[in-house]
DNA sequence: AGCAAGATTAGC
DNA sequence: CTAATCTTGCTA
């Protein structure tokens, strides 16, 4: 199976936020490979939309955002979580997604691990915070290319039966985009 | 320099 | 419902 290109993340970022439900998310850390299969992404537009950081200009954090589509972008949200995000979009226009929610497919117990073995599969990667901790995501991530890490994507054709679409969450501006997207009926989302 | 807010989460 | 906890950007 072979890696997304970064190709695939040049695209409209709707168009990616969507494609990427049922792509896998896959990472070789020093502990061991893990993989999730995505099932909830949120699409973030650049400088026209509130919710986004670039929205208020280049600062030392969303950098990232501001360079070629297909690299990581990881923040630290609320002092205590990291968020993960791949960038998309054309190079003059930072726009991200956000990853959400994945499936816990492979190195189920190397994730166990990181989250604490008490928590349910269902709830391994289900929201941001919890997905970054699971996949042992780290800031060391951040800016890096999709081609040069240890953090990438793969297709295996798996499709979800539908998707669907909702308002973004936690965001103060920007409340009325539906521009969240979910594989129907997961129960590995991060909400109902 | 000081302060409020934020793409969250776990626990009381 | 609230604490935890840190970066950014606004105000003085």
């Amino acid at each position: 199976m072979e890696r997304l290109k970064e190709d695939f993340f040049k695209r409209d970022t709707v168009w990616v936020a969507r494609e990427l439900i049922g792509k896998l998310l896959c990472h070789e850390s020093p502990a061991g490979l893990t993989i999730g299969r995505i099932v909830e992404t949120e699409a973030y537009l650049g400088k026209n939309d509130p919710a986004c950081h670039a929205a208020r200009g280049l600062t030392k954090r969303n950098a990232v955002m501001f360079g070629p589509a297909g690299h990581h972008y990881v923040y630290v949200s609320y002092g205590v979580h990291l968020c993960y995000n791949v960038t998309t979009d054309r190079e003059e226009l930072p726009a991200a997604v956000l990853l959400r929610a994945l499936e816990p497919c492979e190195g189920i117990p190397f994730m166990q691990a990181r989250r604490g073995n008490q928590v349910a599969l269902q709830r391994l990667c289900a929201g941001p915070g919890n997905l970054t901790r699971a996949m042992g995501i780290t800031m060391a991530q951040n800016g890096e290319a999709l081609a040069q890490s240890v953090l990438y994507y793969q297709d295996d054709g798996v499709k979800p039966p539908a998707l669907v679409t909702t308002k973004r969450i936690g965001i103060s501006c920007g409340q009325d985009l539906r521009l969240r997207f979910y594989w129907q009926g997961s129960p590995y989302i991060s909400r109902k």
